[in-house]
DNA sequence: TAGCCTTTGAAGCAC
DNA sequence: GTGCTTCAAAGGCTA
């Protein structure tokens, strides 16, 4: 894991978030591909054709995997020579140190387009302006308020690992200001709350605050019903109300995935495109493409969401969803199911290696995303 | 219908 | 400390 132990600060956030995943000899490319993130539709196409492009060297994912050891090992390899970025990054967003109660102290949002005050003087770029809202609003969870002002009782220090105390939940409601009518008044505009959580205590958070991360344990995502407007039918929350289980807590969204939900909608209406491979491999070039600083945004974010997770779930560890069954229902799947996918991912692993046979998606990312991209 | 595919990053675990 | 593995989201596809 990334540490980040700066000056006994939180150690949640890292140091390493902060990197370059471009080589240097990449970097005007990289410019190149950032256009599209700046400008507007018809720039946006152009670029993916220059995505599509590139996309054409034989087997990305191939070659990815190939560069895995290099892409785990760059936060060392270029420490050195981000060095100077990490100064400067040491004295803004990421010093925790000079921000009691960070992140919560963290207003004005320095992402938000207005926002004049920064922790850091490392100005952020904003993303997706064309869509008329804060390109992050609808990823937070939780609204911005949540993120504001830090309570006075906030430890600046809630590492787990460093033994340091976390937060009990009980003393959360500070952070999560809850509509005046509770729980029920919350609107779809806190992001992608699952609906079930506003359904009842099945995903309630012992506070009674609701959280994207709790799932009821039915393996697939619940709030993919909210996502899309709509609500659960009757019947099914008469079916949770049978079956009373363990809701699952979800891990925190990371950096990447906060990107991925934000952007996703955009990628499969620009594309056309709605298998979630290939957005998704859109979306990862689209991810190296952008700036140290649009990243940073998304790195923040994520710093935000462990954290606030894991305020709220003290006790949670990312071993429970291992055991759980992985999607599943929690303690549920027998181990030895995780055993066998386990084994599959070995046996697939090894297949990728040997020149084993090559998935559908392989032939899929070469061929079709281009052609799919092109017919932009 | 469960699982795969695909991406990156966080975290757990074994050595 | 390092490297491997799993899981987060997403939705079409396949066995």
């Amino acid at each position: 894991m990334p540490q980040l132990s700066s000056g006994g600060g939180d150690d949640m956030g890292a140091n390493d978030e902060m990197i370059a995943f471009k080589d240097e000899g990449e970097q005007e490319e990289k410019i190149q591909e950032n256009a599209f993130t700046e400008r507007d539709l018809a720039d946006l196409k152009s670029s993916l054709v220059n995505e599509s492009e590139i996309n054409q060297s034989p087997n990305p994912a191939a070659v990815r995997r190939g560069q895995q050891g290099e892409h785990r090992g760059f936060p060392e390899k270029h420490r050195e020579h981000l060095d100077g970025v990490s100064k400067h990054q040491d004295g803004g967003m990421y010093k925790t140190s000079g921000y009691p109660g960070y992140p919560f102290l963290m207003l004005p949002d320095p992402y938000l387009p207005n926002s004049s005050v920064s922790p850091s003087s490392n100005k952020v770029s904003v993303v997706q302006q064309s869509h008329g809202m804060h390109p992050l609003t609808s990823l937070l969870p939780y609204s911005n308020e949540h993120f504001s002002p830090s309570p006075p009782h906030l430890p600046t220090d809630m590492s787990q690992k460093t033994g340091i105390h976390r937060h009990q939940s009980q003393d959360l409601s500070g952070y999560y200001s809850l509509p005046p009518g509770g729980v029920g008044q919350i609107t779809p505009s806190m992001g992608w709350f699952p609906h079930s959580l506003m359904m009842g205590p099945s995903g309630m958070h012992p506070t009674g605050i609701p959280h994207p991360a709790i799932v009821p344990p039915t393996g697939k995502q619940e709030h993919d019903q909210y996502d899309r407007g709509m609500y659960m039918k009757p019947h099914v929350e008469a079916k949770r109300e049978k079956e009373p289980k363990k809701p699952v807590i979800k891990k925190p969204l990371n950096a990447f995935m906060l990107y991925m939900k934000e952007m996703r909608a955009k990628v499969i209406a620009e594309c056309t495109l709605k298998e979630s491979a290939a957005i998704n491999q859109i979306l990862g070039r689209r991810w190296h493409a952008l700036t140290r600083e649009e990243q940073a945004k998304y790195y923040e974010l994520a710093r935000k969401e462990r954290q606030l997770h894991m305020q709220l779930y003290p006790t949670w560890s990312a071993r429970d969803n291992y055991e759980a069954g992985l999607s599943g229902v929690a303690g549920e799947k027998s181990k030895a199911d995780w055993g066998k996918k386990k084994r599959r991912k070995r046996e697939k692993l090894q297949d990728s290696n040997t020149g084993g046979k090559r998935s559908a998606f392989a032939t899929f990312k070469e061929e079709a995303v281009p052609v799919q991209l092109l017919q932009i």
